[in-house]
DNA sequence: CGGTATCCTGTAGGATACTG
DNA sequence: CAGTATCCTACAGGATACCG
């Protein structure tokens, strides 16, 4: 049982207002492997939007999910880094990972039989 | 590291998704002490309007996370309770939950920190 | 009681064009 | 390269009214 998750101050929530975007878990796992240029990660990221990566990014930073790193060449370049808070979220995100591998095939069965059974037999 | 997050069907994708969305969570985690009536869950889940309720305890049904039970009564009455599948999603909840209560003020003080450093200076 | 139907609004987020 | 600025649209979700 979660703590106390009718309060909009549950660490919980906040954490699922977090990662509850797509977008944050995908990031944070494109740079699980090693620091990323903004480019790269769009281009890992594939369908994210520029504008959207950008606004991420930036939030992510602003949670101390991870690093931002100008370096004042030419052309620029900006580089994504992990922070340890980051790294350390991967935990929960494989126990996630492991829960939807094992179950996310009965809940795609229960899917299939909802529809087939609320499909008002076509023809 | 997650398996293939980049493909849409990723099961963890999927999962977020689902779970993604804070209603669930709430839900899941009210009838996570037994089952309850629509009108109690509404009360429980204190916000959340009655057509998203519906919607949302409808595609939970769907999902095989929980069962709808109708009796045919005067007044009717009708009760939502896990399934064995919505009960095990508790796992991956709590560990979300303790990651949450363990570094959520870490998350809280990089916000304030970044806030205090890219306001400018009022007055 | 436990919904459905309808209307309405805010806003997330895509596409495009431009810049330091 | 790594953004910002602007416009535009789809749709999530609230409010309200009604129904079996």
């Amino acid at each position: 049982m979660l703590s106390n998750p009718y309060d909009r101050n549950c660490p919980t929530r906040q954490l699922l207002d977090r990662i509850g975007d797509q977008w944050t878990v995908l990031i944070v796992g494109a740079l699980s492997a090693g620091p990323l240029r903004f480019t790269e990660i769009a281009r890992r990221v594939d369908g994210i939007s520029q504008k959207v990566l950008t606004q991420t990014l930036r939030s992510l930073v602003r949670d101390g999910i991870l690093t931002r790193t100008a370096y004042a060449t030419i052309p620029p370049k900006v580089e994504y880094e992990l922070t340890s808070l980051g790294r350390n979220l991967s935990e929960p995100l494989d126990v996630l990972d492991q829960w939807a591998r094992r179950h996310m095939t009965a809940v795609q069965e229960a899917r299939d039989a909802y529809d087939a059974e609320h499909t008002p037999a076509s023809a």
